[in-house]
DNA sequence: CGCTTTTGACCAGCGC
DNA sequence: GCGCTGGTCAAAAGCG
């Protein structure tokens, strides 16, 4: 009973984590010791409390103080002592009638009992009814200007409560809502695609397979890079085989050959104050290092793959445990040590489908070893369950946004702008853009607070302030309303527009996420242990499936969640694919 | 026994 | 051309 009380409660009310993580419910069970231990604390804080106004979310608690006044006397030990009993828990589900009865009955003894009655309010709160703890306030029994007090402090905290619950209970609904639309949003764009493909006849547009989708939308990616992506006849046509790039092997036209490509050399000077190697030598293209093949190759479709699997989206998270669970499985194929890293740098691939394409790099930052830097490659060929979609779409939306921002500088800047002042005014987490490293990379950094990180990462282009998952179902929105188009002859200006213009449902339930993440970012900034989870945590909200707080629960409490071999804590284990690649 | 992880070898790109 | 480095392969070992 006691264990399904925690889960029950984390499943029903997944927003609850966010203002309930303090109390941290989930231990109920019959660990008695520490949460009587826990109890006792608050207890005490709210007999201090009730002396001066308490802080904030953690009140909950405190109605439990609010008995004391039934008690009304002394306070101290004797309410510790009650708090000790902490039988309440058994009784949880009977508040109003424990409480009545032990007004009735004035025991001493029931003292306790009354307290648990408070604390199961408290529980209540998260998981049901708040009745009891009205009748609470109601009955007056004690005249004394203490109880009084105490009282109307339980009154306040019960509104606020109430108000956050409604709160919640209306972000749930609105997660609900851009979840499903998000969902029918990415079925019609797969099926935009797959027609687009068809009508092409392009081959490589096969949607199962190792060239699949994912490549493209890379390569969607890297061509929007270049500046392409006005010209770039959607997906297909940036699936390139025989670009008007190839034009010009030597030189390299990739950009050139379009009109757009020199607005886009402009651009990323602009944006990217300067890439020497774009500077230096635009015939290179974009990849500064050259290391990024070209579509003119003459394998234009097997370095389109390659192309595509070379932007990346690197995570950057505090966590103990050996991965960050993203809701994929992975499969360990190598381990290698980096230059210039004392840690190993381990390699993943995604085994959900065979060849799927995408790849992970796990490694600890050489400076802060409690920095996991996940560095994600290619986009999934198969679909996710929602909390690996969370991921997957953060990680994507963000390499989207390589492409938005190249188009322009100016227009980079506006969406970035955009995201940040509409969705993101409170957030802590940074994003990072970095055209001029190796590969594209866009790296979220959910280890900073306010601070940029700007200075610490050499090439950055830009910085925009975000909490990662918003930020990657902004840029789903993004994409999805204006995805395709994005990809012809949208401009990020257009496509910001467009996301403000969003259906009324829409952007209001952005801006209710956009508050939810600031409340979120703060609980999880005071916890550094809990920065792991973020990205997790977020995402399991946002795709609103409460079995995800088990992650969040397992991430948090640093338990290692036991990713090693899977990345994947939760129910996934099932699907063992055998082979991992097409061997 | 099957799956995953480990780990040395191999390959490709790049700089000198 | 050679060496360095990053990335991948695949046989062997480990694990449940």
């Amino acid at each position: 009973m006691a264990k399904g009380s925690g889960l029950s409660i984390d499943s029903a009310d997944p927003f609850g984590f966010f203002q309930h993580r303090p109390i941290v419910l989930n231990s109920f069970p019959e660990d008695n010791n520490r949460n009587i231990h826990k109890w006792k604390l608050s207890a005490m804080d709210a007999t201090t409390l009730n002396r001066s106004p308490p802080p904030t979310i953690q009140f909950p608690l405190n109605l439990n103080c609010s008995h004391h006044r039934q008690e009304s006397p002394p306070p101290s030990d004797d309410k510790r002592m009650v708090i000790d009993e902490m039988d309440f828990f058994a009784k949880k589900t009977h508040d109003s009638n424990d409480a009545v009865s032990t007004d009735a009955g004035k025991n001493d003894f029931h003292g306790p009992t009354s307290l648990e009655f408070n604390v199961n309010t408290g529980l209540n709160l998260l998981t049901t009814n708040t009745s009891s703890d009205q009748s609470l306030v109601d009955d007056g029994i004690s005249p004394n200007v203490e109880d009084k007090r105490a009282k109307l402090e339980l009154a306040v905290l019960r509104a606020e409560y109430e108000r956050m619950k409604g709160e919640n209970q209306r972000l749930k609904e609105t997660l609900n809502q851009v979840t499903t639309n998000y969902n029918a949003l990415q079925m019609h764009l797969v099926t935009f695609k797959h027609k687009k493909t068809e009508e092409n006849g392009m081959p490589d547009a096969k949607v199962e397979g190792k060239d699949i989708v994912v490549p493209r939308q890379f390569m969607d990616l890297r061509l929007a890079t270049n500046g392409n992506i006005a010209d770039e006849n959607s997906l297909s046509s940036s699936e390139g085989r025989s670009h008007e790039r190839s034009g010009s092997p030597g030189t390299n036209g990739e950009v050139k050959a379009s009109k757009e490509g020199i607005v886009f050399d402009q651009d990323k000077k602009e944006l990217l104050g300067c890439k020497t190697g774009r500077e230096d030598s635009p015939d290179q293209g974009w990849a500064p290092n050259s290391k990024l093949p070209r579509f003119n190759s003459p394998k234009d479709v097997d370095q389109t793959e390659a192309t595509m699997r070379k932007a990346r989206v690197s995570v950057r998270a505090r966590s103990e445990a050996a991965m960050i669970t993203d809701g994929c499985q992975w499969r360990k194929y190598g381990q290698k040590m980096a230059k210039g890293n004392p840690c190993p740098r381990a390699y993943y691939r995604c085994t959900m489908a065979n060849g799927c394409p995408v790849r992970k790099q796990v490694q600890r930052c050489a400076e802060d070893r409690t920095i996991l830097i996940t560095t994600y490659e290619g986009n999934h060929s198969h679909p996710l369950p929602p909390n690996a979609m969370a991921m997957a779409s953060t990680t994507s939306s963000a390499a989207k946004m390589l492409l938005s921002g190249s188009m322009s500088s100016a227009d980079g800047i506006m969406n970035s702008n955009f995201l940040t002042r509409t969705l993101l005014p409170c957030s802590s987490s940074m994003a990072t853009i970095s055209a001029s490293a190796p590969f594209p990379t866009v790296t979220l950094d959910l280890t900073q607070s306010p601070n940029p990180l700007q200075f610490q990462r050499p090439q950055s282009q830009f910085q925009i302030p975000l909490l990662p998952q918003i930020f990657g179902q902004a840029l789903q929105n993004q994409s999805k309303f204006s995805g395709l188009q994005m990809s012809q002859d949208m401009d990020p200006a257009q496509l910001s527009h467009q996301l403000q213009a969003l259906p009324t449902n829409q952007g209001g339930q952005q801006n209710s996420i956009s508050d939810t993440v600031s409340a979120a970012t703060a609980a999880i900034a005071a916890d550094p242990n809990f920065t792991a989870a973020l990205a997790a945590a977020i995402t399991s909200i946002i795709g609103g499936s409460g079995a995800h707080t088990n992650n969040i629960c397992g991430n948090n409490a640093n338990s290692t969640t036991t990713t090693s071999s899977n990345g994947n804590i939760t129910s996934t284990t099932s699907n063992s694919n055998s082979s991992f690649q097409g061997k």
